[in-house]
DNA sequence: AATGCCACTTACAATCATTGTAAGGTTTCC
DNA sequence: GGAAACCTTACAATGATTGTAAGTGGCATT
C-alpha cells in the first residue's frame, strides 16, 4: 500500500485530505507540529507527499527545495495561490506537480495515483545532487554517465549517500557492508574504498569521496 | 539532447508548439501524416510525446490507450476542452500530464522538462504490462516482485519484450543474444529458456513465455 | 627532522555466480 | 509407435568479484 504524507497547517483542510486518500485505500498520514518537518516526513518513508505553500516557519517552496535532492519520494505541491509564476516557481524547485485549491478530490486522486505509478518503479533509488544510485542493482549514474558497481562497492557508496553531507564513521560502515562490527581487517574498507573511487572517477566524479582523518569519509556532490 | 515529439493535426498550432520546443533548445519533430502514427512515434524514438486529443483517425485517447502499455516514454495530453472528465479520462489511460489549450509556452516547457528529468532514469526500461526490465542490469519487476536476472537470460527477456505480442523465431534470438546467425547448438537456447522461464515463475509469471512449436516464443503478459 | 600512525594502491589467489555442454526425459503430431 | 521438437537436470569451464598481503605515501606530533 502506498504511503501518503500530508503536509498542510490548517486543520480542518489537513483532515479532509487525509480523509480523502484513507477513502481512497492510501496510507495517509499528516504530521500536526512543524517543528522538524522534513526529519518527520522522512521518517515516514513517503511513496508521495502533497506540500501545503503556506506553512509556519519554513515554506512548502522551501522544503520542496531542500527537500528535493535527497528525495526518493515525488512532490505534489497544493496551493491556493493560482499564478503561472507560482506554478512555475514549485516546478523549477522540483515539485512533480502543482495543483490549486480548492480541488476537486478526484482530480486530486487521480495526478497522485499518476505520481505514485511512476515513481513506484524508482523506489529504490537513492539520489544526491545529480548521482543516483539503483540500490537492488547498483547501477550507478552521473549527469549522463552510467556504471554498474560491484555489490561490496554499491553498499558501501549506498551507505555514504544516505549519510550525506554527514561524516560516515569506519564503526558504521563495517555493519552495513560486511554485517558485523567485530574487527574485520581495516586493509580490506581501504582496499574496497580505492575500488569505488575509482568507478566514481570513471563517471567524472573525481573527488568525490573525501577522507576526514581518524574520523571516517564523507560524500560530495555538488548539489547544482 | 532531448527528443520530444509533437502529434497535432492543425498546421499552424503543430509550427507553433516546434518552435516553441526548439527555441528552447529541444530536438522537436512532428508528423504530418497520421496514416500510422503510432509506428512513426516509435520509430522517432522520442523522450516525450505531445499529444493532441483531436486527431483524424484514431483520437488522442485511443493512441495514449495503446501506446501506453509498451512505451518508455511519457504522453503529455493538450486538449482545448476543458472539463474534469477530461482529465480523469486522460489520466486515467496513462497519461501523464494534462493541459488545456491555450496554455502559456512557459508553462508548458516547464511541466515538459519536468516529465523529462524524472523519465530521464527510466528509459532503459523495457515495459510491457505490469512488466518491466531494465535493460541495463536485467533487473525484472512484475507488479510488486523483483528479481535480477542474469546476460543472457535478460537479453533473451528483452527481445521478447521488444517484440511483444508478435511470436520471435530461433534466427531472430540467436543473433540479439549470441551475436550470431550461426546455427549454434540448438539445446543452449532451450535450457536458457528453461532458466528463465524459472526465473519468471518466481515473480509470479508463471507460463508467460509460450512456445509456438516449429516457429518460436511469445511472451504474453496480461496488459490489466 | 624523525617517528609512528593512518591512508592509499597494486598484485595475487580463493571464491562464487554464470554459462555452455551433455545426456536423458517429455510432449506433440503424423 | 516413432520421430521431431521441446524441456529439464547435472556438471564442468569460465570469468568476475572479493579478500589477503605487502609495500608506498603523507600527515601530525614530538
Amino acid at each position: 500500500m502506498f504511503r501518503i504524507v500530508i503536509v498542510e497547517d490548517d486543520d480542518y483542510l489537513r483532515e479532509e485530505l487525509v480523509h480523502t486518500f484513507q477513502k481512497a485505500g492510501y496510507d495517509a498520514v499528516a504530521p500536526v507540529s512543524f517543528e522538524s518537518v522534513e526529519t518527520e516526513i522522512a521518517a515516514l518513508r513517503p511513496d508521495l507527499v502533497v506540500l501545503d505553500v503556506n506553512l509556519p516557519g519554513k515554506s512548502g517552496y522551501e522544503l520542496c527545495k531542500s527537500m528535493r535532492p535527497r528525495s526518493s519520494f515525488p512532490i505534489l505541491i497544493l496551493t491556493a495561490r493560482d499564478t503561472l509564476a507560482d506554478e512555475l516557481t514549485a516546478l523549477g524547485l522540483g515539485a512533480d506537480d502543482f495543483l490549486t485549491k480548492p480541488c476537486h478530490p478526484d482530480r486530486l486522486l487521480a495526478r497522485a495515483e499518476r505520481l505514485l505509478q511512476t515513481w513506484k518503479r524508482l523506489r529504490c533509488v537513492l539520489t544526491v545532487g545529480e548521482l543516483s544510485l539503483d540500490t537492488d542493482t547498483y547501477k550507478l549514474i552521473y549527469k549522463d554517465r552510467m556504471r554498474l558497481l560491484t555489490e561490496t562497492e554499491g553498499k558501501i557508496l549506498e551507505l555514504l549517500m544516505k549519510s550525506s553531507p554527514d561524516v560516515v564513521g569506519k564503526d558504521a560502515l563495517f555493519p552495513a557492508v560486511w554485517g558485523t562490527a567485530e574487527f574485520v581487517d581495516e586493509n580490506i574498507l581501504q582496499v574496497n574504498m580505492s575500488r569505488l573511487r575509482k568507478s566514481l572517477a570513471e563517471v567524472g566524479l573525481g573527488d568525490a569521496i573525501q577522507n576526514i582523518r581518524g574520523k571516517g569519509y564523507v560524500l560530495e556532490v555538488d548539489r547544482l
